[in-house]
DNA sequence: CTGACATATCAGCCTAGCCGGATACTATGC
DNA sequence: GCATAGTATCCGGCTAGGCTGATATGTCAG
């Protein structure tokens, strides 16, 4: 098919690479750990320990969840003697978040379950999507 | 736990599977084959078969993930007799992945190896990994 | 120097989710 | 009725990434 113009409306990087980081970065926010981690440093920096506390995983969980928000530029670290203090770097990351619960409120039923979808079906039956012979 | 307030910045919703739901939420952005599809019907929609030819995967993948994206409300669907057509649902989604590529813009660097970290640091041995610019 | 503390990384396990290919369902046309 | 096209779902294989617990690195106190 002979495209008058690009069919790229300019969403995404041109590039694979640029695309692959991108779903990297959304994926990054794609677990519930993060999240909390991330409203958690949201309004004051907290060391890892603290992080631990808040969230009730083990140490080095928290440590490598913390690490995967920072490589994706979610949040800085300031490191002082024993102690590494976490902070969302970017005012836009509580944008960005806000932006994604206005869209989801949207529907939100079936996206509970998402990918489950067997489950999603036979459990809930929310009818406007399948129907189960 | 006496706090004065909520801890809660109210950047997250307060229950659980509300946080659950936005972490599926973002993850249904957090792969390129989904970005693909998702920057496919952004200006017009698309049949499945369409949306199969774009992004190269089995017809049955294809309609999975268009089946994630339209059930965490990126997209919807228009069924005409053997046909489906999808397309996004709302501007803001445009909005959405825009609004994360200029924070994703910030680093990049870090971010592609994210999680693959024993490579990223070997490799690269990145210390300088914070500077705003 | 030694021990305690804070954080980061490693090793092993296990589930979620991606994949292609096969199959089932539905609408159209003959 | 039957055949075919378009889509949705199922199945088995595989890898990424989550988890705990153990260990390594680095910092401060005595």
């Amino acid at each position: 098919m002979a495209e008058p113009f690009p069919i790229s409306t300019g969403l995404l990087p041109d590039n694979d690479a640029g695309i692959g980081v991108l779903a990297k970065f959304f994926g990054g926010l794609g677990d519930v750990t993060r999240l909390r981690l991330l409203e958690f440093v949201l309004p004051a920096e907290h060391s890892v320990s603290e992080c631990v506390a808040h969230v009730g995983l083990s140490q080095g969980r928290v440590s490598t969840h913390l690490r995967c928000l920072a490589d994706c530029g979610y949040v800085q670290v300031r490191r002082a003697g024993r102690h590494a203090y976490y902070r969302v770097a970017d005012p836009r990351v509580a944008q960005l978040v806000r932006l994604a619960q206005s869209l989801a409120a949207r529907n939100g039923g079936a996206l509970a379950t998402c990918l489950s979808l067997d489950e999603a079906s036979a459990a809930e039956g929310h009818s406007p999507r399948s129907l189960p012979g």
